[in-house]
DNA sequence: GCCGTTTTCGGCCCGACTGTTTTCAGTCG
């Protein structure tokens, strides 16, 4: 039994208390408990076995005892109940924005609404008005939030797909009629969000990989396999690679005669390919180059292919040397268990440094947020007194900075004299996100002019699925920028990859600074990072332009400050 | 349900927004 699968069970109580009315605080009980074991390094079912459950933070008698029961029996009666109360139609109804677990068991207990059809049906025909807490206005938003809900297809993030495919791909490599196996589609493009997994299988024996593919358990994205003989292969995952646009108008140049050198290579060398991009075991990351060179092109990284004029750039020997994660020597935006972190500043710090990070930034949430529990300057001092202590390594670099909170009227959340103190400021909004494009750009400008602000976090605030971005006059944001010196983050947070591959590109064009960090919350969000290295790729940025891609001495030079004494 | 140099009960990150309200309830982050 492993810990992840102990930690869904423990969710899933928690997402049917929500149903059942449950205490508030035991619905976060239970997920602070989930959290806590989905995170742990030890075996639970070691914890278990000598009775050192409740020694887990979040983990009391009760919840103890059902994490005994599921290691035991490999079920929890308590669950089970649970389960027996809420039908599963229920559940889904929270998929509708604006419904939430309150709203869907009045719907079923007073009319009977089990499902999204039932809701939509039940809203046309005007029987939700009347039901307390309804009126008409209500009716059709949730009619219109019904309909929203139903046309958008399944589509997963760039981080929940990637590691999927990569295991698929595993167990197809290790079979043994497959030859060569890659991961194609949007996926190899690292494209925000995907709806299915493409992968070119290549093997003489067809039937056997079918048959393997058959009896795969199923997955939460559908599997889009393309099965070749081994000389196909390139030219297939090429194809399968797309974008379709980028296929199109490599399709249309005719094959060049090829011209070896002595080298063997018909090419000279392709700068955008010199560094690995991270893929992870699995991905081929050059596999097509030869539909590439037999054209005369420079082979073009996965990212680029989305026709907006990489194969002009190939022709010209003009492509960008993207960043890859190999260039990133640190990550200047992370939380901490003094703000809303689920790890303490020496677990963060002593994860960062084994990771082989040269430097990490320490950079909490400021006193307005207070869901996040923000820090008040007295407390922010004390943390950046901690910071300092902890800073004695002789191989890395920890940075004591703070995500400030943009207020309203774009004034920050801290004194410029408290800003003063810290090596970094990541200056962020996360309220009023509704203000008008105007009103938003006043604001953001407001920030970037504070001579403290190093980088603007996230500066759109979309989350992918969920939260429109901000209205902005991005071009003015960009020239603010570019004269303050002031830099915009790349957040490699898949559920945010904000700023967009476009923007991205944007910014680099007007000599714009990028920052990727991860704005980790944890010790394994710090394992992010490639996300947002997909993104600047998608973005056509190079080591140059990412202030985290330099060494230590010159981001210490950029923030203004000397050398470390 | 968890937790305790606020310690065995009474707290538990809280504010914005929306639509229904006449003082609030639900959702969201």
């Amino acid at each position: 039994m492993d810990n992840l699968t102990v930690a869904e069970a423990l969710y899933e109580i928690a997402d049917l208390l929500e149903f059942t009315g449950g205490d508030p605080f035991k619905v976060r009980a239970y997920r602070r408990a989930a959290e806590a074991l989905g995170l742990l390094p030890e075996q639970v079912a070691d914890l278990v076995r000598e009775s050192r459950l409740t020694r887990v933070p979040g983990v009391g008698k009760a919840i103890a005892a059902k994490v005994a029961e599921m290691v035991e029996t490999g079920r929890i009666g308590y669950l089970e109940e649970l389960r027996q109360a809420v039908p599963p139609g229920v559940l889904d109804l929270t998929r509708v924005p604006g419904l939430g677990a309150r709203t869907a068991m009045l719907l079923y207990r007073r009319l009977g609404i089990d499902s999204l059809e039932a809701l939509e049906l039940a809203a046309r025909e005007g029987r939700l008005r009347d039901l307390p807490g309804f009126g008409p206005r209500k009716e059709s938003a949730l009619l219109a939030a019904v309909a929203q809900a139903r046309r958008r297809p399944d589509r997963l993030s760039i981080g929940a797909a990637v590691p999927i495919a990569v295991a698929v791909a595993a167990r197809l490599r290790a079979h043994p009629a497959v030859q060569q196996v890659a991961v194609a589609g949007s996926i190899r493009r690292r494209a925000e969000t995907v709806a299915d997994i493409d992968l070119v299988i290549a093997t003489r024996d067809p039937a056997a990989v079918s048959a393997f593919l058959d009896g795969l358990p199923p997955l939460p994205l559908p599997l889009d396999p393309l099965v070749v003989a081994p000389e196909d292969f390139a030219a297939a995952l090429f194809e399968r690679t797309g974008s379709a646009a980028h296929v199109a108008e490599v399709a249309r140049m005719a094959t060049a005669p090829v011209t070896l050198t002595e080298s063997g290579a018909d090419v000279p060398a392709d700068p955008g390919a010199s560094v690995p991009a991270d893929r992870g075991p699995g991905e081929s990351d050059e596999a097509d180059a030869e539909v590439y060179r037999a054209r005369g092109l420079l082979f073009i990284p996965p990212e680029l292919r989305e026709g907006r004029g990489e194969i002009a750039a190939a022709l010209a020997r003009r492509l960008p040397r993207l960043i890859a994660r190999a260039d990133l020597k640190g990550d200047l935006h992370v939380h901490t268990s003094a703000s809303d972190g689920t790890a303490t500043l020496a677990e963060m710090a002593e994860a960062a440094r084994a990771m082989g990070h040269q430097y990490l930034a320490i950079c909490d949430h400021s006193q307005s947020l207070r869901i996040a529990r923000g820090l008040s300057p007295e407390r922010l001092r004390e943390h950046v007194a901690a910071i300092r202590r902890l800073d004695q390594w002789s191989d890395f670099r920890l940075l004591a900075g703070a995500e400030v909170d943009i207020l309203r009227d774009g004034t920050l959340d801290y004194p410029d004299g408290i800003l003063a103190e810290l090596d970094v400021v990541v200056a962020s909004i996360h309220s009023h996100m509704g203000l008008s494009e105007a009103e938003q750009t006043e604001r953001l400008l407001r920030a970037i002019e504070n001579p403290h602000v190093d980088i603007i976090g996230h500066p759109f605030g979309r989350v992918i699925g969920r939260r429109e971005p901000m209205a902005l006059d991005f071009p003015r944001i960009l020239e603010a920028c570019a004269r303050t010196g002031t830099a915009l983050e790349i957040s490699a947070s898949p559920s945010r990859l904000d700023l967009s591959a476009e923007h991205a590109r944007m910014a680099k064009e007007a000599g714009v600074k990028l920052v990727i960090n991860t704005d980790a919350h944890s010790v394994r969000e710090l394992e992010l990072l490639p996300y947002g290295v997909g993104q600047a790729r998608r973005g056509w940025i190079e080591p140059g332009d990412v202030v985290n891609a330099w060494d230590l001495p010159e981001l210490l030079e950029w923030l203004g400050r000397s050398s470390p004494a």
